[in-house]
DNA sequence: CGCCTCGTCGGAACCGGTTCCACTCACGTC
DNA sequence: GACGTGAGTGGAACCGGTTCCGACGAGGCG
């Protein structure tokens, strides 16, 4: 339990300088920066953060927000958004934030009102009105990552043009027959996600003179593999003429649907192209067609432009992320093929 | 920005008294604490963290150390982990370390070492006697949870047991011809959770007077999804007599042995039984036959540990955590059947 | 009725850093 | 040679709570 008093005394200078010495600010002659430091190093002297937020404000710590730990995506930002921060020495606090239950309310009030973080990074949760000035007012930044809020700094993919350029690479292949598997709550909220998606496949679909409710379907379903599954089931379980590919809402959604397929006796991609959306570290495996988008990166950006925030960064890099959309790209694999006829 | 002493001021009470008042220390007259309390609500008053660990030399807050966040066992512990903090009013701080690389030593000399956090959860990470010994020293409690640690209370299934039971399961069925699909480094690290599983494999054959090497076969594979397809397709994919039966050494790897059975026009369970360890949200939809475990409440658990090391829980229950595996159960599901004759 | 005990409360020290301000001193300039 | 300048340093206040210790009054006990 050394002190900087310690360190200041066995160095031979005041406390100040000690401070000064180790903190970098400030000015301290060459000589004497070397002579605190070794004495730092010889008692083993650790600083104490609680001292230096207490009297700086700034507790060198970032919370991140986040519905769920266990889907690829939201695992994937989180790691990314976890390194960015160790690197530049903040540390990570974790809200694991579903709905919008007494608990949340508990962690806004109680966890991040409170000086225990510096900033807040929300990944895939609307935050309310309320809970954004609450933060605001106490100076701290809110960055937004999927699902663009009002008021906030938001990175995100343009997912209407993901669900179009999905669509249209079925279209172009020659289905007519498309059915799509959306998120939950994808025609209740057409500002969600989903939501943003399943307007990208009517619009496609519209452009290409295929009225949606025609010979198009559309099937909400969980976000995940079982999801997709039962969802697909759903789909094509019934007799008729069956749609000839299938855009998920997420790759996982698309496993689900490998997996029903395969139950179904359906032959992929012979029988139904599927395409999905994320860029999965699975999807490779699985030979699917997705429109990739890169969830790591996108956590590093959001560390990024919170740093910027926080007045770390300052100048450096300009950073275009003046709300261009975040980048994507369509990986054509073999799930996809063109419509039989 | 009000402070203890604008409360104390208002309450017409002293800094000391507000803060006995607040913080349920020490003797308040009932009248008194209302009084107190009332001011506090009145001009918003929140506790600084920072100044109440300062002096107390608590902060609150616990350090999870996680190798990897999107593998479903971890992620699953992740959130009971969080959940059981968050009851307890504790925050979570994530350490995402996987290997032993120079980012390690310096989030325990840096961040771990420092007053950040007051104990730790290491989940399925090896921590080295020099790691144990830093934060020992400093008086934080380590509590491991998957993988036992000499040294430090861990909490974990019998990996050996389990994969015993695995392969009984399926000797019990009359299969002869089993494989196992164990985790990377189960034979060089015979203490690591794969090790353990594999040597329940080997266990079990051998009281079966079935010499492994001779029929049975092992292939290491990556813990995942694609991991199980390649080493299932390295496992199956040559001529000759194949095994009946597979033991995956996790449900993922499970999931990707589907997948190359069905790519290798392989039925399940007809031509091929397969079971997991896991009991992962997903091993419903695919049927399979898995030992179930809860991380979920392997983490909750692991908390309990945490804060009653800390001296929350105090007496409270006295938890049988004596050592104590946590429990498993095999389910049987469609993915395992009798042997083929 | 005197004394002890206990509940209640205030004053003040303290946790361990950071930073403002004043001061010294060497150096360059006119 | 007088003076302005700025680097380098120390003293002390301060951040916002917690807690030790002592004071005080009321009630119980002998």
């Amino acid at each position: 339990m050394a002190a900087i008093s310690d360190v200041a005394r066995l160095a031979g200078v005041s406390k100040a300088t000690a401070s000064r010495a180790l903190s970098g600010r400030g000015a301290v002659a060459d000589e004497t920066r070397r002579r605190v430091e070794a004495a730092a190093a010889e008692i083993g002297f650790i600083a104490s953060p609680a001292a230096a937020s207490l009297v700086t404000g700034r507790t060198m710590n970032v919370g991140v927000i986040i519905p769920f730990v266990n889907r690829w995506f939201f695992g994937e930002v989180l790691e990314g958004i976890e390194r960015a921060l160790l690197a530049a020495g903040y540390d990570l606090t974790l809200y694991n934030l579903a709905d919008h239950g007494p608990e949340r309310a508990r962690v806004f009030d109680f966890f991040l009102a409170r000086k225990r973080v510096d900033a807040v990074i929300a990944i895939g949760v609307d935050l309310s009105e309320r809970e954004i000035a609450s933060l605001e007012q106490r100076g701290k930044p809110i960055v937004a990552l999927g699902g663009a809020e009002a008021g906030v700094p938001s990175l995100t993919i343009d997912d209407r043009a993901v669900g179009l350029l999905a669509t249209e690479h079925l279209l172009h292949l020659g289905h007519t027959r498309i059915a799509h598997l959306a998120g939950t709550g994808a025609a209740a909220m057409p500002n969600s996600v989903h939501g943003r998606r399943r307007h990208g496949f009517l619009e496609a679909m519209t452009a290409a003179g295929l009225a949606p409710g025609g010979r198009a379907h559309i099937h909400e379903t969980e976000m995940s593999m079982p999801g997709g599954y039962t969802g697909t089931l759903q789909l094509l379980g019934h007799p008729g003429r069956r749609p000839t590919a299938l855009f998920a809402v997420s790759d996982e959604v698309a496993f689900g649907a490998f997996r029903a397929a395969e139950h179904l006796g359906i032959t992929i991609p012979g029988e139904l192209s599927i395409i999905g959306i994320d860029g999965h570290e699975y999807s490779e495996m699985f030979g699917l067609t997705t429109v990739e988008q890169y969830p790591g990166e996108q956590g590093r950006l959001a560390v990024d432009v919170v740093l910027r925030l926080l007045g770390e960064g300052e100048e450096a890099d300009p950073l275009p992320d003046s709300g261009a959309p975040l980048p994507t790209r369509l990986v054509v694999r073999s799930s996809t093929t063109s419509a039989p006829r």
